[in-house]
DNA sequence: CTGAAAGCGCTTACAG
DNA sequence: CTGAAAGCGCTTACAG
């Protein structure tokens, strides 16, 4: 029986010497019960397990991701806590994450988020074993490069010039059918509402929106496209507001965000004019209100829980040496009534 | 100049030891400068900081939280993801724990969740310096028996015969408030649209109903009250079905979640029943898409992210071994559109 | 001001 | 099957 040098360590949780000392083994003996990584004998692993029981023993997860070299974490940088977007995308990485016995570290990505930020600074020092990014691509480019060992997966988002793998559906592609949509139904005068174009898709969306527009040979108007300062309701209304003011206003907007379309919605009502009688309005997204609200949004579905289910599973794999190839997910118009 | 044993750790990130051996120093000094802890020589100084920056040092946050005793990470239980209330709140918590230099651990507390779940059980063991739950009073109960010596604090929930601290609105009062509204309006058949009961505040919103109809000598009538399935807006959609269906039907629902009377209202359009002509509804907690639902919510405003800072601050104050007295914040009662 | 050493609480070759 | 010991990467008295 060993002596044990801090034998009074207040309430603290005990530690394994301590169950070592109660069990009358070794240390070595109780980390291998614990792990079940080599045989131990009957009676000495029930002696243990009594010990544990008695002294309600949990190992330090400190000490020990200090020793294995791994903290079973994953970061999740998510641009904003509160749209219901990325809500819907942690809940698929959970999904993945609870099943496989990984925690989630979740932080908000904002453009202010640098180096100063000393929660990510914890983080990025081993204290998560990759990451799962929905930041935008501006906000994850510099972060990228200060933590260069950390195995990434964007979701949604993604790096081109890098071998940062990314789960997404084709941003472009389902612009180009939201607008085509827009067109079979007779629009001509489609309006663009966008979010800032520091994220990725609403880049490739603004792209669909001109691709599919100059394939019907139908110009590009700028007045005709805005950029909302965020993607709040809020937001919405303002950037919809812009729109109102024009002599020869859109008979059709496409929103890059249901956010977005709510919003727009609002404003027009406001004024009177009803949609999609008065103007047409698509959204993107699918986002739970979505369904309830009136017009019931018609919008482009993402399949989000797959998105996050997806992104989760890609950076376990990773993580355990396998390979990660980028992966696009489907996504589906859903006609409701606003447009 | 000492001998590294492991000389080629791969590509791993540096540690203490190479920074003191590419400055000429100790690991100890090293230590001092990253501290800050002692004072140093400015040349020894300044060498350790090029070693710093020559190699992208950082210090490992594993053994420095095993050495300090705290990881700055404190964990945050929701017991739903893509509820926007929760949503809110933890941006209030957020924004005090990025300023202190604290991580949040943010795990989705459902009613599975138990000793099972390796991620959590992995944070239990001093992964987290500090718990701040939004959990059903259900869910949290048995997990602060496995979890005796985390300090917690409970927010919009609480735990009475124990010492866990609570901020929140007084869930009651507003109940009664929002019904005396709805009385003074003059209904008299008022339902309330309840949501699990395992959430304390919505038995305490039930309780509040129940008085406020009492005092205004209206019996209660059980068929009245409903006890959604969950938070979300089907949920919603479900209970007040069972309404509709009801011969002498409310002329006034009372709410506990905005999600919930959202659900309503579509169910009673979908019937063609109008709101508020036909019928009145009252939400709870003013989500952002409150006042761009049509109609715009009556509702309660409960002070989210105060509530998630409020909660914040008490942790970190106990943490830092100042006692810890529960708060009760302000709501409001808006009045819009729909009641 | 600086270093050698102990120790945080674990895991894992290495012997036996 | 079991233990003594080294080591993960740090911090912090203890000497000097």
């Amino acid at each position: 029986m060993s002596v044990k040098t801090n034998k009074a360590k207040a309430s603290a949780t005990a530690s394994i010497s301590a169950v070592a000392e109660h069990a009358g083994v070794s240390i070595a003996t109780v980390s291998r019960v614990l792990n079940g990584t080599k045989a131990v004998n009957a009676d000495t692993r029930a002696r243990v397990e009594a010990a544990v029981g008695a002294l309600g023993y949990r190992a330090n997860a400190l000490a020990r991701s200090l020793m294995r070299g791994e903290t079973r974490l994953l970061l999740v940088l998510v641009p904003d806590f509160a749209n219901p977007y990325f809500a819907e995308i942690v809940k698929g990485v959970e999904s993945v994450t609870r099943e496989n016995g990984y925690g989630l570290v979740i932080a908000e990505a904002s453009q202010t988020l640098s180096r100063d930020s000393a929660a990510l600074d914890s983080l990025y020092n081993r204290m998560a074993d990759g990451v799962i990014s929905l930041a935008r691509f501006a906000d994850l480019k510099p972060l990228l490069q200060e933590i260069p060992d950390l195995p990434w997966v964007a979701c949604s988002e993604f790096v081109d010039d890098s071998d940062v793998p990314s789960v997404s559906i084709d941003h472009r592609q389902a612009a180009i059918d939201a607008v085509q949509y827009l067109l079979n139904r007779g629009h001509q005068r489609i309006a663009l509402l966008s979010a800032s174009e520091d994220y990725r898709w609403a880049r490739q969306r603004h792209a669909g929106y001109e691709f599919a527009l100059r394939r019907a040979n139908i110009p590009i108007e700028p007045q005709l496209v805005r950029v909302a300062r965020g993607t709040d309701y809020v937001h919405g209304m303002d950037a919809a507001g812009a729109l109102l003011a024009m002599e020869q206003p859109p008979t059709a907007v496409f929103a890059v965000a249901d956010t977005l379309a709510i919003g727009a919605i609002k404003a027009f009502r406001r004024v009177g004019r009803r949609v999609p009688e008065d103007v047409a309005v698509m959204g993107f997204d699918d986002i739970p209100v979505a369904q309830v609200f009136e017009p019931a949004l018609t919008t482009i579905a993402q399949p989000v829980r797959e998105l996050g289910a997806a992104a989760a599973q890609l950076l376990l794999k990773r993580l355990a040496g396998g390979a990660s190839e980028s992966l696009t997910l489907d996504h589906a118009l859903i006609v409701r009534a606003s447009a």
